[in-house]
DNA sequence: ATGATAGTTGGCAATGTTACCAAACAGGCA
DNA sequence: TGCCTGTTTGGTAACATTGCCAACTATCAT
């Protein structure tokens, strides 16, 4: 693999994460597993739009599935990037500083 | 700001390193500030380019620009967003291990 | 001033993403 | 068997992202 696939790689993986409700439904798997109806709820969209999600997920290697009877099961196969949102939400404190600060000087 | 809100910005934040050159750029950043000449140089596509994807990252909150004469050096701001690219190397590695189980299994 | 160098911005065509609906599919049960 | 429920897939219209070119701005040197 060339470095610049590997990048591409990366940028895949990352993108996946990279939409409000993948997240959400990312942040709701570092609890445990999720049946695909509970996903749904917690994000409010069609269920077709919610499996197109968990399909980029699962593509991306974030997520496992598990059929059970009717039932599909999502899971988080790399729990490290629960970690990974704290520095997230670093960025977004340093930002809002940075406005405070901002509007402290106007 | 609302639950949805949160998700939507963080997911601004993601997406901005969702791509292969800004992923690029900012593990070139974490040994330090670089002019964008340099990130032109590594990433190989117009300096046009190279400065929108700049911009993406800084709207982001992930660098900051200093600018000395003609030239602009960008830094990372948040350096614990390095400790994840390890995460994603994860999941790749997790996702080449299952291949390889695959292929042995055929 | 003129010109050269480093970056940014606007425009635009090509491409990718998203969300909904409708249709298909699979497992469990009457 | 046929139906119900949970999920996936196909189609498509609206929207966002990308990358190049050309034009512009800012700083420095002649």
């Amino acid at each position: 693999m060339t470095r610049q696939e590997v990048y591409k790689h990366k940028a895949q993986i990352i993108k996946a994460m990279g939409h409000p409700s993948r997240l959400m439904m990312i942040d709701a798997l570092a609890e445990g597993e999720k049946c695909v109806c509970e996903l749904q709820q917690l994000v409010g969209s069609d269920m077709s739009t919610v499996s197109k999600h968990l399909s980029v997920l699962r593509n991306a290697g974030l997520v496992d599935d598990r059929k059970q009877g009717l039932q599909v099961f999502y899971s988080l196969r790399v729990p490290c990037i629960i970690n990974f949102f704290g520095c997230v939400e670093a960025v977004m404190d340093q930002r809002s500083e940075a406005a405070a600060a901002y509007s402290a000087t106007r």
